[in-house]
DNA sequence: TTCCAAGGGTTAATCGATTAACCAATACGA
DNA sequence: TCGTATTGGTTAATCGATTAACCCTTGGAA
């Protein structure tokens, strides 16, 4: 128990050589090691309690069995956890650790992170943002393999996943027209985010779709919070012709619409349905009634976007792909037909 | 841009053998190096952007430059994110990266975690619990320096770092108390956490001082969850005994408070003063009025805890640290006099 | 009998740094 | 004029694996 015992111990005790032990553990070198031979290297190592010493082995395979993350803002956004751990996950399984990185969004820093995980040569890099961006890859990153998650390229030259907002969109307001709903607001914010624009737009058409103007039923604000979606959905339901339903860019502002639904006396969802986008875990079960929400596959994502990693160190030239992966929809109490 | 450098190359283009490139970018070696043959290696260096092999380097110094961290349940929690975030700044500072690992609590699953790491040959280890655990070391991490994070041993035989739970509620108490209440309620949870045993006892002490009986304005729950948290204040203020303010174990059962209140007819925080604990950003400021809570300092933790351990790779021998980090109320409008 | 192939290992090179041990040349004090 | 530091390097061993290149038996086939 002094030393961790290496792998010459290791063959020593078995009474062959590191060459024969290493082959006999690794299941390398096809035919060249008995079957005897191996049990004995294989009990030995038992019983010396042998453990590789993977920065050696790295050393020499040229693999750490190690990929970096990095995350745009790991810590400020409660997505983050589950989108780490679907890679740690999926890493685990396959014998690999995660390597974490945070940048604040800084494009240098982001180089910088990049270059400190190569120096460390990790197998491939997992790119993540928060919220669905398009950017570039930075250069620095070179030939190292590389999958994007919640964000991809222009023009689709890395592979990447993204939740598909436009499907998620699609089932959640049909969680409202099939209730009945016509009248359908959308309470939005005005940052420039793919979501943004993917839901509104898919939003609009639908309503459009019916034969409603949807410039009547929008509401946007500055930002996506709860005291501003109070705001936004005081002003779209302080009005006659109020719609009879509402989507929201997300939950913190669907919890700013409940408040303003309580305080002009609109029962949800019996005067008021509400939907929304994020089904966030401290919000949308808590809230009363619980609110119909499609989900972020911030798990499966990570997930899927090491699996593909690990095909990639496989067949580097393989196509990159773009991935959408559909957003199911929590469905709760706060739709009622019209 | 064919292959990276490697020192060899820096070496030959600088005219000089390895051994002295080597210590000229690294400052080692004392005064060996000449100024303008220092100068030379460097340029050099620069002009391949030489990048270091860190994992040829750890082979030789037997130090990888990466922490270990291990997260009891990394992603349901939104505090691991800060927790890591504080915990990654740290270490990136002092030239360090965090090796994930998350365990969803089972306990060999920890004892493969540690092996893991240390195959991987890193420094140290962070062992990260969510919600202030008292735990035992696995024996697996032997004489790995490591450092707990929001858990601790019960003989304090590891260094570690907790939220100062007793000193979080007394300031939010007297928050209460400075508005002149004594009548201040309890709702909290039955799940054994030290979070829970600290802040009730501490609670039980304040209000016992004044003079009152505590089990008449204490209720206990099976979960903090929002709407138990809802069914508790109902109980605790559907009489006409009830207390002028609460104080809750959690801001998800605050959420639940709030509706009961309003449900009931009284005005926060007119009629009934709230303070809570966590102060969750998903939560506290979305809440109208916003809740005044005591903040977890879970990033604060994370730094401490990696700045600990760095200490302790210096200084294997150093007494282990217990440390209480404080928790800082984040004041809102919840509370109003008596 | 002679050779070749297959089976089962061993030897030694290698990955890319760090560092202990050594060495040559100059300076300096006695 | 020596002996001894000091300065400024170089050589070679080392970290702990993996793996290419050999090597020795034995069993058959020619």
């Amino acid at each position: 128990m002094t030393k961790q015992p290496r792998l010459a111990d290791v063959a020593r005790a078995a009474g062959v050589s590191t060459a024969t032990a290493s082959m006999a553990l690794n299941d390398t070198g096809g035919t060249r090691i008995g079957s005897q031979t191996r049990d004995r290297v294989r009990a030995a190592a038992a019983e010396l309690g042998y453990r590789p010493n993977t920065v050696a082995r790295g050393l020499r395979t040229r693999r750490t069995q190690m990929i970096g993350f990095i995350g745009d803002d790991v810590a400020t956004t409660p997505f983050a956890g589950q989108m780490i751990r679907g890679a740690h996950d999926a890493a685990r399984e396959a014998g690999f650790l995660l390597l974490m990185v945070d940048t604040s969004g800084d494009h240098d820093e982001t180089g910088e992170a990049i270059a400190a995980l190569q120096e460390r040569q990790i197998d491939g890099i997992l790119l993540a943002t928060m919220y669905h961006q398009v950017i570039e890859v930075p250069k620095a990153i070179g030939s190292t393999p590389h999958v994007l998650l919640d964000a991809r390229t222009a023009d689709g030259s890395s592979s990447a996943v993204v939740p598909d907002e436009r499907g998620g969109t699609l089932s959640v307001l049909s969680e409202l027209t099939g209730a009945g709903h016509v009248r359908i607001g959308h309470v939005t914010t005005r940052e420039d985010v793919q979501a943004r624009a993917i839901r509104l737009e898919t939003w609009r058409e639908r309503v459009t779709a019916s034969g409603i103007d949807p410039d009547e039923l929008l509401v946007e604000v500055d930002h996506a919070t709860t005291p501003l979606g109070y705001e936004g959905a005081k002003r779209l339901l302080d009005r006659d012709d109020r719609p009879t339903a509402i989507f929201c860019f997300n939950d913190r502002m669907a919890m700013g619409v409940y408040r303003a639904a309580a305080e002009l006396g609109l029962a949800i969802p019996a005067d008021l349905s509400v939907v929304s986008y994020d089904d966030q875990d401290l919000i949308a079960p808590a809230l009363s009634p619980g609110l119909t929400s499609a989900a972020l596959p911030h798990y499966a994502m990570g997930q899927w976007a090491v699996k593909e990693l690990l095909r990639r160190l496989d067949e580097p030239d393989a196509e990159p792909v773009q991935h959408h992966m559909p957003c199911p929809v929590s469905r709760r109490s706060s739709v009622a037909p019209r």
